[in-house]
RNA sequence: GGAGGCGUGGCCGAGUGGUUUAAGGCACCUGUCUUGAAAACAGACGUGCGGCAACGUACCGUGAGUUCGAAUCUCACCGCCUCCGCCA
């Protein structure tokens, strides 16, 4: 959400912002809106106004002026109810309005259609030249039973799976190393609901516009990030002070339907309905150099997360049509997959400014003793079930085993190799 | 599941039908004093909307209702607390 007085005095540049983004939002309907607004909102007040005055009069008249007053009133409060009534309506119409704003693009956001649009800004690593054919994560997870997809569907229907042996450990261990990680940096861990109430989904943007890819009854929702709930938890709150921002590492399962990608990734683990994500949130003071610089690093931790696992990325800017509605500006950071020849994204970092602390009411005071709204920010640190494939895929032996990368060595029982232990 | 109580600004808290422009306190902000800070004192001090302004208007968990007039009365919903029951 973003401020009326902001959307009025720079209608052009939401507009603008809208066609970047290549999302159907005409600022015109809303400025017509909000002019109905002030309008019907002026004439209520005097209405209001003159009902005070009466009521102010009432005291201390005598009987017959009482009744006198009494029945001009009437004629009044059937204006104002009817005034009233108009008003609810506008401001049904006008927060539907508002809650389609988009945020305005960063100038450093390359413009663009869609994902082929997004640009590389770093690399990372060499891609690994295998002396054997490398095989793909399914064909390395099924030899040693360390996946059933089978089984996995027939329970969970469509992308369904089981994680078994030593890939259930290295999932863990991957959870654990992330949080431990996080933690170290100053970074608060929690574990936090995924079973959320609709609030919570718009006010962090992803409703109403994302319902199709949200599991639900109508009434509670399955968030699709850990995010959702980690912004929630302080809404409606006026933080002590953001001099030193708000930091978390957040352990949830995701869930999503992903509705439009039914031809995608149909096999395997890179795209599935129920997945598990450490997450960094932040929020911060309500400053743009604080924000970036925040943006910058969080997308380092992550990057370096990825260098300590020795997995080959390289990270993009994310171009204006691939933003989602609220962003300011993103990165996403892909990791090198064998099996598929190209990089595919295990990681989305992005800055919103004020835009969901606008719609969750998140706000603190600020140095200067006036109340503002914080900005917040996040980034992924570890989504697994697909980071683990990047793993299985990169550290693949010919032998069909898998080497364990070395910081995961202590949290897989001191195991260096995987993949030997399956039974079918 | 049963019974009772409660929901007021950043926080605490008064207010049970009509100067409430929401008392009072704390915090925040600005001054004075100080090398600096603290303390003390003084001042300012909720938020939204309209208006150049004076000012007007709304907001007391949410929504509806009663009334000339609602923070205050009624109903519904949401949330919290206490006790009992149930489960562990």
């Amino acid at each position: 959400m973003l401020d009326i007085k902001f959307i009025k005095e720079n209608k052009d540049l939401v507009a603008l912002a809208a066609k970047k983004k290549r999302i159907n939002f005409n600022v015109e309907d809303l400025i017509a809106v909000e002019a109905d607004r002030v309008a019907i909102g002026q004439q209520v007040e005097e209405l209001r106004s003159k009902q005070n005055k009466a009521s102010e009069d009432i005291m201390g008249a005598t009987p017959e002026l009482k009744e006198q007053i009494i029945r001009t009133m009437t004629d009044l409060k059937s204006e104002l109810k009817n005034k009233e009534e108009k008003l609810s309506e506008t401001m049904k119409k006008w927060r539907e309005l508002m809650l389609q704003v988009p945020n305005i693009p960063d100038m450093s956001v390359p413009e663009g259609n869609s994902d082929e649009d997004n640009v590389e800004i770093r690399k990372w690593g060499d891609v690994k030249e295998f002396d054997f054919t490398p095989k793909d994560h399914i064909e390395i997870m099924e030899l040693a039973n360390m996946v059933d997809f089978e089984r996995g569907t027939k329970t969970a229907g469509f992308r369904g799976y089981f994680l078994k042996n030593d890939a259930a450990l290295l999932e863990m261990a991957v959870w654990q190393y992330a949080m431990d990680r996080w933690s170290k940096k100053g970074f608060t861990p929690m574990l936090v609901p995924s079973l959320v109430r609709k609030e919570a989904l718009v006010g962090t943007g992803y409703l109403p516009q994302g319902e199709e890819d949200l599991y639900s009854d109508g009434n509670e929702y399955f968030a699709g990030t850990g995010e959702v709930s980690t912004m929630y938890y302080h809404s409606d709150e006026v933080l002590d002070n953001l001099d030193n921002p708000l930091k978390y590492i957040v352990w949830s399962p995701c869930f999503r339907k992903e509705a439009g990608s039914h031809g995608k990734d149909v096999k395997g683990l890179v795209r599935v309905h129920e997945f598990y994500k450490v997450e960094q949130v932040v929020l911060c003071r309500a400053s743009h150099e604080e924000s970036v610089r925040l943006h910058e690093e969080i997308t380092r931790n992550s990057e370096e997360m990825m260098e300590e696992l020795g997995l080959p990325y390289h990270t993009v800017i994310n171009c204006t049509g691939d933003l989602g509605q609220g962003q300011v500006k993103k990165y996403d950071i892909e990791v090198w997959m064998p099996s598929q020849n190209k990089y595919r994204e295990t990681h989305s970092a992005s800055y919103f400014h004020d835009y969901q602390a606008r719609r969750l009411n998140i706000r603190y005071r600020d140095n200067d003793g006036k109340m503002k709204f914080a900005h917040s920010l996040n980034n992924t640190a570890a989504a697994t079930p697909r980071l683990i494939t990047a793993i299985i895929e990169n550290y693949q032996n010919s032998d069909g085993t898998v080497t364990i990368p070395e910081v995961l060595v202590p949290y897989m029982q001191g195991k260096t190799v995987m993949g030997k232990n399956g039974q079918k």
